[in-house]
RNA sequence: GGGCGUAUAGCUCAGCUGGGAGAGCAUCUGCCUUACAAGCAGGGGGUCAUAGGUUCGAGCCCUAUUACGCCCACCA
């Protein structure tokens, strides 16, 4: 049966079967026993809330395209899937999951919500690694990981007792960020700043003895019910005389202090500020210096405390509004001003933290901090692009304590216990049943569990298996990259690198390659309220996973942003297509009609020039990859190995070689079949990290009985596979044809219309022209071409003609059209020439070029000047000729 | 208030250490030429945001300016 790819390009024929070829054959499992050099990626884990979308898409894109590289270059590559508990995420669906069936989380208890939350694990969390299939991924599903099986439980704990252990992990009461919806405490890096218009309340507040009023701006009204004084500038002169006096709070009807201190600016507002340390940070922080009680005013809900009065139990929006009414009758109320004011909110719901006084874990972060500064600055952690090292560095040198606890119950429960009896904390890597200071069995273990990014911070060497020194951890740890967005540098980045040094080290990673968002069309963030996102598994399903990926990658820049849209989709589509449809030409050329091998014949000696120029070119392709895998141009990467395929592969050396294939030179085809068979198989190696799918199937076709091309090698740059004298010739070659097919096509010459064509040069482009002459025959149609040293023999009679390198080509006019298309297409030509004459003359005749600029460069500068000369005085001799006609 | 990014062909974007502006799509012309019309061949289209400066030479480096975007920051 003849052999060969089916008639169509139809990615949804094999993508799927591929995949499970793959990773059933166990070609994604990495070996740590290697004598090959290990390269490691450890893939950011997606929540396992999540569904798969386009940005995961390009991360993932990204990683695979570097994995398979450095696989198909010498490496033992690994890339380790996982995915995240996410612990507030996945409660908050959680409960409401329940909600919607009228069940109560409270109601549930902490062991019976845990079960539902494992068993949505369950039924959900797979669902993004079947997407990660899809998409290609070549990673290791046997080491796949989740933040919260054992092993990484293990390592938590670890980590945990550790910084405690050195004192870095305390338990402090103090103004946490508590998200009233979420019902936890976040991290300051989990709290977003959103400007929402609101207003300046100004509220006076009489003084004690009766003196007048003091009046304060504040944006938060219902706070005042925790006032315990009112600050103002010590240089003030508008208050000076004030200080030290007592005033009384509205409508509360408590005397609380006016105190100076250098916290109030006297250019905003009235200068005076009313002091709420439970309830903002800069008062706490006053409150503290002037030794001030705190009152909380709100509980775990934001609504109002039972201080409140009549206030109790409201909401905090709605007190605020009642308050004023009541502030503005009671006559306390001067005015109301218009502003944006920021707020603190929740990364998670959005809703307006409330600052809270609490008691919760931290972790010191200064002296953390100081070595992964360090590592940064010193070179040894490289970010791509660099700018992004100044993000990091800021973060990490404006630290403030990490809150790691919260108020949740899926997560990795704080390993600490408390003694009933003695009031001793207790933190142990097991099960604490005794008190070691007292040895009362009345424990009690602490209830908050640690903040999601407190394991993903172990991500680089706990899934590895540290804390347990396995083979693993050994050979491949630390990675070499992490690949992810610049808008979770602080969560993950910052702390992985601490986290690693502290416990490890080492960097987790050398290097940070940081990639933009995936936009809408329009430029838009893809978000679930637009409705403006692509599903990436809508798209393979149309395009098929190849298109999608190379769709990312190609055209991208590190760092930037970059847009979906269809239309280049359907260009990468195009381009599978192409590549294809070029590999059934070659594969048809390869095998007899009964699917046999045809006999190849591999000695250099027979190669043409033609040959020799693809081997050139794709060699020079090798070196390209290299460089731009080393500095993470995958985009350039991708471009390159579409410019080889499509413009050199397909549009020159097929269309060059069809006269020897259907030729009768049956050891020239022998060759040639090897040429093209090797072309081809290195041709489908370059892409194959950016398409994986059409790559492996094709290549299971030109090959019978090979192994997978994705455990192949791609060939390293050779000296030996650089035929300069081949190049040049073969350039020559298409210049003359595109001369020519333009005559044709501006004499607008039927193209089945075989016309007579002259070449007029010196002896060594004629050499040149004469090995190309098949070429040129079969590629413009010509059926008779003369090679002349000179144009005493084609003189008279009309022609249009070109000057390529110094070759004149000439075509007799009564094989095209009028002589006035030709006069135009001269002018034409002679005034582009003229241009280039004088632009090389005034850049030769300037001293200084010739003085500084390097010696090649003005050699090269010279010889083209002279090429342009030889063109010039060509087209002009036409010239004259034809007008003087 | 600090920091950063972007501005290049009608559109979306590349352009590595400074040495004659590129791609895809769109557009125009001609082609179903037995791998491919998801294609082939040919063409048009850019004072690289503005103003200065450095240099023999600037899309690229420096300084200002403008527009859009992003990040950080406790302004009542």
């Amino acid at each position: 049966m003849k052999k060969n790819l089916d008639k169509n390009y139809n990615p949804q024929s094999f993508e799927d079967r591929i995949y499970k070829k793959w990773e059933e054959s166990g070609a994604f499992i990495a070996n740590n026993k290697s004598d090959k050099k290990p390269y490691t990626i450890i893939m950011p884990p997606p929540n396992i809330t999540g569904q798969l979308h386009m940005g995961h898409a390009l991360d993932q894109t990204l990683q695979d395209v570097l994995i398979r590289y450095k696989r198909m270059t010498g490496y033992e590559a690994l890339w380790i899937p996982g995915t995240d508990h996410a612990s507030i995420a996945t409660e908050v669906k959680v409960i409401e999951k329940l909600r919607e069936e009228g069940i109560n989380k409270e109601d549930l208890g902490r062991e019976k919500f845990l079960e539902h939350v494992w068993a949505w694990k369950d039924k959900y969390g797979n669902e993004i690694t079947k997407q990660n299939r899809k998409l290609g991924d070549s990673c290791d599903w046997s080491r796949e990981c989740f933040t919260m099986d054992e092993q990484r439980s293990k390592s938590v704990v670890e980590f945990f007792v550790r910084l405690y252990e050195k004192g870095y992990i305390y338990k402090s009461n103090r103004l946490i960020n508590w998200c009233p919806v979420c019902k936890t405490t976040l991290s300051d890096a989990e709290v977003e700043h959103e400007d929402a218009h609101g207003h300046y309340w100004h509220v006076r507040y009489p003084m004690v003895d009766g003196d007048g009023f003091i009046e304060i701006a504040t944006s938060r009204p219902e706070t005042i019910f925790g006032d315990v004084a009112i600050a103002v500038h010590p240089d003030d002169e508008r208050y000076k005389d004030k200080i030290g006096k007592l005033v009384r709070v509205p409508i509360v009807d408590r005397e609380i202090p006016i105190i100076a201190d250098t916290y109030p600016d006297m250019t905003k507002g009235t200068g005076a500020v009313k002091i709420t340390p439970a309830s903002d940070f800069n008062d706490f922080e006053v409150g503290k210096r002037h030794d001030l009680d705190s009152i909380d005013i709100m509980d775990l809900e934001a609504k109002m405390t039972s201080i409140t009065g009549k206030y109790a139990g409201m909401d905090r929006y709605e007190c605020r509004e009642k308050f004023v009414k009541e502030l503005d009758e009671k006559g306390f109320l001067v005015k109301i001003e218009d502003v944006e004011i920021p707020a603190g909110t929740c990364y998670r719901c959005h809703n307006v933290i409330e600052p809270m006084l609490s008691d919760q874990w931290f972790v010191a972060m200064e002296k953390l901090a100081k070595p992964a500064i360090e590592a940064a600055k010193n070179g040894d952690l490289t970010h791509v692009p660099k700018r992004f090292e100044k993000i990091y560095l800021h973060w990490l040198e404006n630290i403030r304590d990490w809150n790691i606890s919260r108020q949740l119950w899926w997560g990795h429960r704080i390993p600490a216990y408390y003694c009933e009896h003695c009031e001793q904390i207790i933190v142990d890597r097991g099960e604490v049943r005794e008190c070691p200071y007292c040895g009362s069995v009345k424990l009690r273990q602490e209830e908050d569990v640690l903040d999601t990014w407190f394991s993903s911070a172990l991500w680089p060497f706990s899934t590895l298996g540290w804390p347990d020194k396995t083979d693993d951890y050994e050979f491949f740890y630390p990675t070499d990259v992490l690949v992810t967005g610049y808008d979770i540098i602080f969560f993950w980045v910052v702390r992985m690198v601490f986290s690693a040094l502290e416990m490890t080290d080492v960097l987790p990673f050398k290097d940070v390659y940081i990639h933009g968002l995936v936009r809408d069309e329009q430029g838009r963030k893809m978000s679930k309220s637009l409705g403006n996102g692509v599903n990436p598994l809508d798209v393979i399903a149309e395009y098929g996973a190849d298109a999608l990926r190379y769709m990312l990658i190609s055209g991208i820049t590190p760092g930037n942003d970059t847009r979906y849209m269809t239309e280049k989709v359907v260009a990468a589509r195009n381009f599978a297509n192409k590549l294809w449809n070029a590999s059934k030409f070659v594969i048809m050329s390869l095998y007899d009609d009964d699917g046999n091998l045809l006999p190849q014949r591999e000695n250099q000696e027979f190669w043409k020039e033609e040959d020799k120029w693809i081997i050139s070119r794709i060699n020079e392709a090798h070196k390209a990859f290299e460089e731009y895998f080393e500095k993470y141009e995958l985009g350039l990467a991708a471009q390159k190995v579409y410019d080889l395929i499509w413009n050199e592969y397909c549009d020159w050396y097929i269309e060059m070689i069809k006269s020897r294939l259907y030729g009768s030179d049956e050891e020239d085809k022998q060759t040639l079949r090897y040429i093209l068979h090797t072309t081809l198989e290195s041709l489908l190696k370059l892409l194959h990290p950016f398409m994986p799918f059409i790559t492996e199937e094709i290549y299971g076709i030109l090959n019978e009985d090979a192994g997978f091309i994705m455990l192949e090698q791609i060939d390293a740059y050779d000296e030996k596979y650089v035929f300069e004298e081949d190049v040049t010739m073969i350039s020559l070659i298409m210049d003359i044809v595109k001369a020519v097919r333009n005559i044709r096509a501006e004499a607008d010459t039927k193209p089945s219309k075989k016309i007579k064509a002259f070449i007029i040069g010196e002896d060594k482009e004629l050499e040149y022209v004469k090995k190309g002459e098949r070429f040129i025959k079969a590629l413009c149609g010509i059926d008779n071409l003369s090679l002349l040293r000179d144009d005493t023999e084609v003189k008279d009679g009309d022609f249009m003609s070109a000057v390529v390198k110094g070759v004149e080509i000439r075509i007799p006019l009564d094989e095209l059209v009028d002589i006035e298309v030709e006069l135009e297409r001269l002018k034409k030509e002679k005034t582009r020439l003229e241009g280039e004459v004088a632009r090389g003359e005034k850049l030769l005749s300037n001293q200084g070029f010739v003085a500084k600029a390097p010696k090649e460069k003005i050699a090269q500068e010279e010889e083209k000047l002279a090429d342009y000369r030889v063109s010039l005085e060509k087209v002009c001799q036409r010239l004259s000729d034809l007008e003087n006609k």
